[in-house]
RNA sequence: GGAGAGGUGGCUGAGUGGCCUAUAGCGCCGGCUUGCUAAGCCGGUGUACGGGGUUUUCCCGUACCGAGGGUUCGAAUCCCUCCCUCUCCGCCA
């Protein structure tokens, strides 16, 4: 959420950095229900003083005044009563338009309406030309009986799947892998609820606008599945102060994510890259309102996640991402996309996000700075590894000419020392 | 799911319609005193919105006692709905 005083003050570069986000914005409807909120908010306060000294005055007076006095009194309650409903009216929906207020996208985002014209600003590791007809992730995971979406589609639905075997104990040594590197560096991590009210997803930035990318409970419970672990761990510290003593928080979750996927029909229709669950560890860091930390911050949680594709040995390359592709709560977003083979191309498995104060006001999460005065907190988050989406990264990149898959040094460990997996196919 | 008990400030905990401008203690901050430590004494100690000002440290108003409604001239206190915590029973991985 945007602060209503910036828009007070300066609604023109609020206006700006929506139109850099290609996102309608007329501010002139808010700046109006402002005025009118406030008005009717210091007529509110006159009105409750007056009743408030009344009925002070009605407890002092002797018991033969008191029906007296009090019949007075009473007739000014309507008018306040009127005045608060409007107020309250007034109040909801100013709340509601200012929900949907983008934040302001930083100088460093790209121009663009798309992300065809997102900036590549890093590429790490070279594609491997192949010297054998390599097998995408389907054709090599079913021949291995390491991937089954046939039958996840009959249970779940289409764009589920079962992984089998070393493919699925492959996807936890990945995961744990990921989240041990994260300790390692100072992250505490954290198993989370995957199921959170309405309002978690509010505070976070998804709703409004995203209802159609969430699994939502039926009307018995005020509950949604979540796209990410970013939600329920940007959202741990709701409704605190905290002391700048315990800040930064770092923090590092795995869970299981939950995505609709609401018209993508026909798009990524074949495999496992676009699908409705998976399982990924995500990395939140809080922190005090300070930009410049927070650009420092961002630095860090992609230098985290290229030391995992580094560690995977997964050319991978960074894209700044353009205005047109930034979502409304982002200040900038910095995607990695890791090569896969069978796309002939680079495919999204990372994106590191920064905030400012957006999600922190609406989640009310702010810290005492060292004078004692109260800010809203800054959040960035970033993934660390996307299992299935990086799966396929490492089964198709690191595929022999035999049908097995080479597994990386640093994820052996977690696959019981094993420096191959897969059986040689014909 | 059934029955019961609860939710008050950073924490503990009093408060059953006006004496609440929310006791008290702990903690924390500042000061004083004391030959160290410790203790004692005095003062201060929430958040939000709005208004004013001598415009970082001030003053005023309003709201906030789990959340939202209601009753009342007046609600922490009474009523309704919901959320959460705890205990017991049932069911259950």
């Amino acid at each position: 959420m945007i602060d209503i005083k910036l828009i007070r003050t300066n609604p023109a570069l609020v206006e700006a950095g929506a139109r850099k986000k290609r996102i309608a914005l007329d501010l002139s409807r808010i700046v109006e229900l402002d005025n009118k909120s406030r008005a009717m908010q210091q007529d509110i306060d006159r009105m409750r003083a007056e009743q408030n000294a009344a009925a002070k005055l009605i407890g002092k007076a002797a018991p033969e005044e008191r029906a007296k006095l009090a019949e007075e009194a009473k007739r000014a309650k309507g008018a306040l009563k009127e005045l608060e409903d409007a107020y309250g009216a007034c109040e909801a929906e100013l709340k509601a338009a200012l929900l949907r207020v983008p934040n302001i996208p930083a100088e460093a985002v790209p121009e663009g309406k798309d992300d065809s014209e997102n900036v590549e600003v890093k590429r790490w590791g070279m594609p491997r030309s192949f010297d054998f007809p390599f097998r995408d992730h389907i054709a090599l995971g079913e021949a291995q009986d390491w991937i089954d979406v046939e039958r996840g589609a009959r249970i779940a639905g289409s764009r589920n799947y079962f992984l089998k075997g070393d493919l699925s104990l492959l996807e936890g040594a990945m995961m744990r892998f990921a989240l041990e590197r994260m300790v390692a560096k100072g992250f505490t991590s954290l198993s989370v609820p995957t199921l959170v009210r309405s309002d978690v997803m509010v505070g976070t930035g998804y709703f409004p606008g995203g209802e159609e990318q969430a699994y939502r409970c039926d009307e018995r419970d005020d509950l949604c599945l979540v796209g990410t672990a970013e939600v329920p761990v940007t959202a741990l510290h709701q409704d605190e102060i905290l002391k700048l003593s315990e800040l930064p928080k770092l923090y590092v979750a795995l869970s299981s994510c939950y995505r609709r996927e609401a018209g993508t029909y026909g798009k990524d229709t074949r495999g496992l890259y676009r699908v409705h669950q998976f399982q990924k560890v995500e990395q939140v860091v809080l922190d005090i309102a300070d930009p410049q930390r927070s650009i420092e911050h961002h630095e860090m949680i992609v230098r985290n996640a290229e030391d995992v594709l580094q560690a995977l040995e997964l050319p991978y390359r960074i894209v700044n991402v353009c205005g047109g592709d930034l979502g409304a709560p982002q200040i900038q977003k910095f995607d990695i996309e890791t090569w896969m083979p069978s796309r002939n191309n680079y495919g999204e498995t990372h994106s590191a996000s920064r905030f400012h104060d957006y999600q922190a006001r609406r989640l009310s999460m702010r810290y005492r700075d060292a004078e004692g005065k109260v800010h809203f907190c800054h959040t960035l988050n970033n993934t660390v590894a996307a299992s299935v989406r990086m799966l396929i990264a490492l089964i198709e990149n690191h595929q022999a000419a035999d049908g097995r898959v080479w597994l990386p040094p640093a994820l052996r460990p977690y696959m019981g020392g094993r420096e191959w997996i897969g059986k040689v196919l014909s």
